[in-house]
DNA sequence: TTGAATTGTATAGTGTACTTGTACAATATA
DNA sequence: TATATTGTACAAGTACACTATACAATTCAA
């Protein structure tokens, strides 16, 4: 399977963000596993629409939290990660707020709770561990 | 009770949003109800820390929103909002990858998929219809 | 009724973050 | 060993967030 993602340009997140969040969400359910490599920040960026030093962002913000090991010449490869370093207090706070806030927004735009859950468990499904 | 909301400095999030994030609870969960007034900017800003302006961007986008009616002199009110307006099948879209996102980032974070569904239920408590 | 105080609005300025352009360094490959 | 491939570094342009300041509408006390 070659990675197919997509990213929304007319979103107030940045790019950047946005595509190491879809790639996040290939490492997170284990369709992109360690020894896996990942296409060249031009070959996705040429996909994606956007320049190549905004793919080298995301990828160098995915390597930061230990997902990716990079090497001019090698490319992106997927690494073992074992167990993730215990985020701060502060960090933790952060994303239980973000996913109160995304609830939070569903909510005042009409979603029943009933497919918020269903979203949740779309969400959680797939997730080893 | 005299509106106690507190933000991030230090986050990526922009601080009008994250007023608007908060706020936005106080409505979702029935805090703040039609006809209550809320605080002028100067004063919510004082509190917080921020620029009175900054203030005044969370209320607009709330208002926007439906939440709230602004007039000088008088300050920001609570409206009675009614049916939320139909959002955009984009912008529906953008709701549901927040939730995605912030469920990947928690599990990538080393979240237990029961503790997960905790902090849900906890945003989803309170909440009328 | 009037004038001062209160409250949100408008606009310009400043700093920061995001994206791009371009040159470069390290690795792979023919 | 030369060339292509791949990520890195850094400067420049642009957009966004926040602030400063002046302003307009409303409220309220004298």
């Amino acid at each position: 399977m070659p990675l197919t993602i997509s990213i929304d340009l007319g979103s107030p997140v940045p790019a950047y963000r946005q595509i190491a969040d879809r790639l996040r969400e290939t490492l997170v359910t284990g369709h992109l596993r360690p020894g896996d490599a990942l296409p060249p920040v031009r070959q996705l960026a040429t996909d994606l629409g956007v320049h190549f030093n905004t793919v080298a962002e995301a990828y160098r913000t995915l390597a930061t939290e230990g997902w990716l090991m990079l090497r001019r010449g090698s490319g992106a490869v997927v690494v073992e990660r074992g167990v993730p370093p215990p985020a701060a207090p502060e960090q933790r706070d952060r994303l239980a707020l973000a996913l109160r806030d995304a609830v939070l927004k569903m909510r005042a735009a009409g979603w029943p709770a009933e497919e918020i859950a269903i979203e949740l468990h779309k969400a959680l499904k797939g997730t080893p561990s």
